[in-house]
DNA sequence: CTACCGATTGACT
DNA sequence: GTCAATCGGTAGA
């Protein structure tokens, strides 16, 4: 089975769409260890200088050039300790992107769990640190391209075809600043989210 | 040079 | 539920 990365214009659009329209897509990650892979479960959409929670919104830095780039290479960076991975969007010159938040691990189990220590397929990639690690991706991927589909690229999921996704919408985790804005996405269904359920719909009892 | 901080995580009460 | 370790980037002395 082969999977194609998606190309420059999937990603040339506003953060917003495209944090929608990567949930239920397929990371992948192929090293000389091998094949990992998963689907995208939630993310975040970081719209540059009209966002003070943006990186970038404070203008250019060696450390946020990434989102500066082209859209569709990747913006990682670090927070606490611990790597996180970005898709950069929209155009050059506008540095917006989408963070990827959690990920339902697909395949290539067992080189997560030897990567992040643990057997929990739950605890794998539930997390923009967590998955950073059970993919093995950190700073010297800043800068990559995702649709090289080499190394490190995003691609449709052949199993989804067309499954009908429940999307929900929430704010933001962890962001200090611009809380009001709803621009975390995630797929209402699926157990691999991180952090608290805000929606009503999924409430416990 | 030092001080402080964060788009986090995991250990703990 | 709470809390502190983590470390590179950035600001400021």
């Amino acid at each position: 089975m082969t999977f194609l990365s998606l190309s420059h214009d999937f990603y040339a659009r506003d953060p917003i769409t495209v944090a929608r329209a990567l949930l239920g897509k397929r990371l992948i990650r192929e090293t000389s260890a091998g094949l990992a892979a998963g689907r995208i479960v939630e993310t975040e959409a970081y719209l540059s200088s009209r966002d003070p929670a943006c990186h970038a919104s404070r203008g250019l830095t060696k450390k946020n050039a990434a989102m500066f780039g082209p859209p569709g290479r990747a913006y990682v960076y670090m927070i606490h300790a611990r790597w996180c991975l970005n898709t950069v969007t929209e155009q050059e010159g506008v540095p917006s992107a989408v963070l990827i938040r959690a990920i339902e691990p697909l395949e290539g189990l067992d080189l997560m769990q030897q990567r992040r220590g643990t057997q929990v397929i739950r605890d794998l990639a539930r997390g923009p640190a967590r998955l950073c690690e059970a993919f093995a991706i950190d700073r010297t991927y800043d800068h990559w391209d995702l649709t090289s589909g080499r190394e490190l690229w995003i691609a449709d999921d052949p199993l989804l075809n067309g499954t009908p996704l429940r999307i929900i919408r929430s704010a933001r985790i962890g962001v200090t600043s611009a809380h009001r804005r709803l621009l975390r996405f995630y797929l209402a269904d699926s157990p691999f989210v991180s952090g608290k359920r805000i929606a009503p719909r999924t409430a416990r009892r």
